[in-house]
DNA sequence: TTGTATGCAAAGCGTTTGCAGTGAT
DNA sequence: ATCACTGCAAACGCTTTGCATACAA
């Protein structure tokens, strides 16, 4: 039986509010706005039976750690911002993918990730060369 | 200034004969054939500087710890299959994609999984629904 | 001989789990 | 009053690092 805890609505809510798959450490700290004692275990157990029951689903992209986002979303892509790190969805399709795939093998999905500038950092040219800024404050 | 070890060797030589990304432990198993005595930390050491120098590239799949294969191929994609859980090398691409991506985006690269069976898999019909067996051994 | 590379064990990092106490029902 | 949920800390799996030894050069 599910209870309705502050801390799972804390945790609910910190994913709903954000337009973009985040982090589990990325909903702790927006969570703890709500909830100042939240602790990590509490959120990887909450994403977790939240994913199980469908309400969140976890984004995975190549060499990243798992990020979660509300479901309902059905099939769809992300695309990764080079400067601030930050994941989009991304409604299109490049549709059905069976043709590239070598003889004798069959394709029921993929997985599609593009890279490049988020709308924000292209605006503001900061090519710094550098990798890996925080995930998420430089702009909202 | 490289040294030329027994177990660098052994390392490059494992990597170079597998036709698919191993993983880190996957290489360990193949390469202490040669080396008995050859440790995951040793490597780990020398999967990271081959890469660094270029002769190794590192294949991220969503959800996936890295894999390793020779480098020189160059921009292409992986096919997992979801039976044996091995990743194929695909050379076609769907070319560019960047019509995807949301207005004010830029994009300039991107990956691409497939996944279903591979040739091996599809062949014996071993739809046992359950996830993850060891992830190399069955065939080939 | 010299100093990089190795093997082992300890440390790190993200994630999971055990447990006693907390709080929703 | 229950019993699921929480917070803490320990445990985990994968990867990296410290250190004394081994071995290419």
């Amino acid at each position: 039986m599910e209870r309705n805890t502050r801390q799972r609505s804390a945790i609910r809510d910190a994913i709903a509010r954000a337009e973009r798959p985040l982090l589990p450490q990325e909903v702790l700290d927006a969570a703890q706005a709500d909830v100042p004692g939240l602790g990590i275990a509490t959120v990887y157990r909450n994403i977790r039976s939240l994913t199980d029951e469908g309400e969140l689903s976890e984004v995975n992209l190549p060499g990243e750690n798992p990020r979660f986002e509300l479901a309902g979303h059905q099939h769809h892509h992300h695309f990764q911002c080079r400067q601030c790190q930050r994941v989009f969805d991304v409604h299109a399709c490049p549709g059905d993918l069976s043709r590239l795939a070598p003889q004798g093998f069959t394709v029921d999905n993929h997985d599609l990730t593009l890279y490049g500038s988020c709308k924000d950092c292209a605006a503001s040219q900061v090519k710094s060369s550098g990798r890996r800024s925080a995930g998420g404050q430089s702009l909202a």
